[in-house]
DNA sequence: CAACATTTGATACTTCATATCGATTATTGA
DNA sequence: TCAATAATCGATATGAAGTATCAAATGTTG
């Protein structure tokens, strides 16, 4: 079969990455992950299940938690409370979600942890890990709204 | 029927605001807001209905969303995922959540708006809102690990 | 106290996610 | 290549969290 060229070089990333954890490459695992490797923005099990027919609902939701173990994507928070998947890039990072389009960026060049590290201590208290989701408009978007029609 | 005092301070404050935006003083919503006020840690909607035998599910779930929109208490998102609800202090602020024993702090003294603000501007993003939750020890558990038996 | 709008709660339903378990599939070694 | 075996799948049942419905009960007002 040599190197076959059906996935994109990220699902195959992420193919080799679950392979190299112990997982095994089965159909319905290549399925979710060709699925989740072309999402550009975030979205839900749900979703996935809805536009992967033949596969089962539990085979979503496994594939989705073993991705999240391997850091392959993560969960954000939308601002009503919901969770959602999406593509993670870096390691530790904090995303700018645009509330219109659900475009996310990655917030870089933040030293939140040190202010939090500082701060927590003079409360008294250890740090162990924090959550930050930032709500707003990307450029495109913002854009938009200012010359309407 | 004179100012009756079967209620902690915070539960009368808590009626009073309620009243104020229009709501009646019914009998099931004060049985909630006596509860709510007693809670010193994060709650969810199912513990307070376990606990509030006679009062209907919906009735529990409608008072903390009035509860929220008023802002007496607000949502709390925990390490897993899951959401849950405390007495909520001042305006807008982050929580310093000790995974140990539940209890929160609010972060003071915290500048991260300026931060995020001026950082996701060079993104060319426009901010609208924000949610920050810091997970750790507080001073007495911290303690405990340390000394232990 | 009568009229009326709000509120309640039993119930059904929705959504999201996990548990079960026999059938299927990938992998390994002979 | 093929059987053994362990992982995986998926139909289904179940569970958790929250919402919708609507007749009955309750509070408020004049």
């Amino acid at each position: 079969m040599a190197t076959r060229r059906r996935d994109s070089p990220l699902a195959e990333q992420i193919l080799e990455t679950l392979e190299q954890q112990g997982y095994r490459s089965t159909a319905p695992r290549r399925l979710v992950v060709r699925a989740v490797a072309g999402q550009e923005r975030h979205f839900t099990a749900e979703g996935l299940y809805g536009h992967l027919p033949g596969l089962g609902r539990a085979t979503i939701y496994r594939s989705l938690k073993i991705l999240v173990e391997t850091g392959v994507i993560c969960r954000v928070l939308l601002e009503d409370g919901r969770l959602h998947y999406q593509l993670s890039h870096r390691g530790h990072h904090h995303h700018l979600l645009c509330v219109e389009c659900g475009a996310s960026q990655d917030l870089l060049g933040c030293d939140i942890e040190d202010v939090l590290v500082s701060t927590s201590a003079r409360h008294g208290f250890e740090i162990s890990g924090h959550w930050l989701e930032v709500y707003g408009k990307c450029q495109g978007c913002a854009a938009k709204e200012t010359v309407p029609g």
